[in-house]
DNA sequence: CATATCGCATACACTAATGTCTGATTTAGC
DNA sequence: GCTAAATCAGACATTAGTGTATGCGATATG
């Protein structure tokens, strides 16, 4: 820790933030954002984003950082104990946009930070999804006809497409909200039976 | 025309095609491939690549229009007029591969070729996929409770799923083969009933 | 209100990818 | 087998993104 005269600056600290969350929003509708187009869609110049993250590679492992922390934040008020329809129903509507952010993010900084932080940002968060699939699996609620890794994939892939289509505004958020559990829950129900 | 003294070299038409497919596979697992990555892949000299395109928009260009003439042949050969299901499941099987590559190549050519190019590559094949899920929902053997947009998108999630897994080795073509129409049934079949 | 801290603009070096030019070498067509 | 056509390797110019250095101006903090 570094001993400071004065405390750091208020316009600092909104900065560094703004500078997390343009990176988060850029890279994630264009995987190759420069950091000039970050730092403009954090509003600032870019030299500034060298004071606050002295390379590329630093910033986007605090994106990552952060990203990780929403999403313990998010998934941990989840109640995942109860009837599995529900739990799943519950997981979807509170983490559909960051874990579809996540995996973009995933994509982007693949070759740029260790192999231990991305295994991490990926295994921790599926870790809840996988365990929830097989809890509902073995319980004969899901169904079981395909491999757990495949329904996880198709999981993450309509939330990413949900994503995409928000971005994109072909889909509302009041939409999104409707048919992103509506669709999970239709990969999931056993054929043959209802959800 | 250009009259010509000599026909073109077959080794000359062999590379070209090597090219555009190495070119296909390159750019579908890192939309940011090089050209050096391309040629090596193709197994050529880089300059040797610039011998047959002039520049990398001109590559891409000839990739995306080679996939969609794929697409083209490869849909068209399919029968969509009798049971939906079953043709549902016939353009899921033939193409599945190749609409992933589109959609990924699509990405990756965003703003290197014209819009109307982009609208081609999308809204030809896309044409048919809409056109069946119209003539399911309309015969009620679809869902209604979504809007056709959405199907779509999520159709198209799937298939880029499927692929995404395929080539990172965590699911087989036989399991593919299974699970990718089975998913794609599950998302399209009215909530209530069975597939 | 004083000043350390931060923001910002210009300028510059470095790197990687793109695209061009050359001349030597191989290969396919006739 | 002769010749045109194609491949290839090396060198070079250009461009775009990255990262650094500096000096001035703005501002939040104490």
């Amino acid at each position: 820790m570094v001993r400071r005269e004065r405390a750091v600056r208020s316009d600092a600290i909104r900065n560094r933030d703004a500078i997390i969350d343009a990176a988060a929003r850029c890279l994630a509708s264009n995987p190759s954002a420069t950091l000039a187009e970050i730092a403009a869609a954090a509003g600032i110049g870019r030299v500034t984003l060298y004071g606050h993250f002295s390379s590329r590679q630093e910033l986007t492992t605090a994106v990552l950082e952060r990203q990780m922390h929403l999403i313990e934040t998010e998934m941990g008020t989840v109640d995942l104990s109860g009837d599995v329809w529900v739990a799943l129903d519950a997981l979807v509507r509170s983490s559909w946009r960051l874990l579809s952010d996540n995996n973009i993010l995933l994509g982007v900084v693949e070759h740029a930070v260790s192999a231990e932080d991305i295994r991490d940002s990926h295994d921790r968060p599926m870790e809840r999804v996988n365990a929830l699939l097989l809890r509902g699996r073995e319980a004969g609620t899901f169904r079981r006809d395909q491999s757990v890794e495949w329904q996880v994939a198709s999981f993450y892939a309509i939330l990413h497409a949900a994503a995409a289509e928000v971005r994109a505004g072909r889909l509302t958020e009041a939409e999104a909200a409707m048919v992103v559990p509506q669709t999970v829950r239709a990969v999931l129900v056993p054929a043959g039976v209802e959800g």
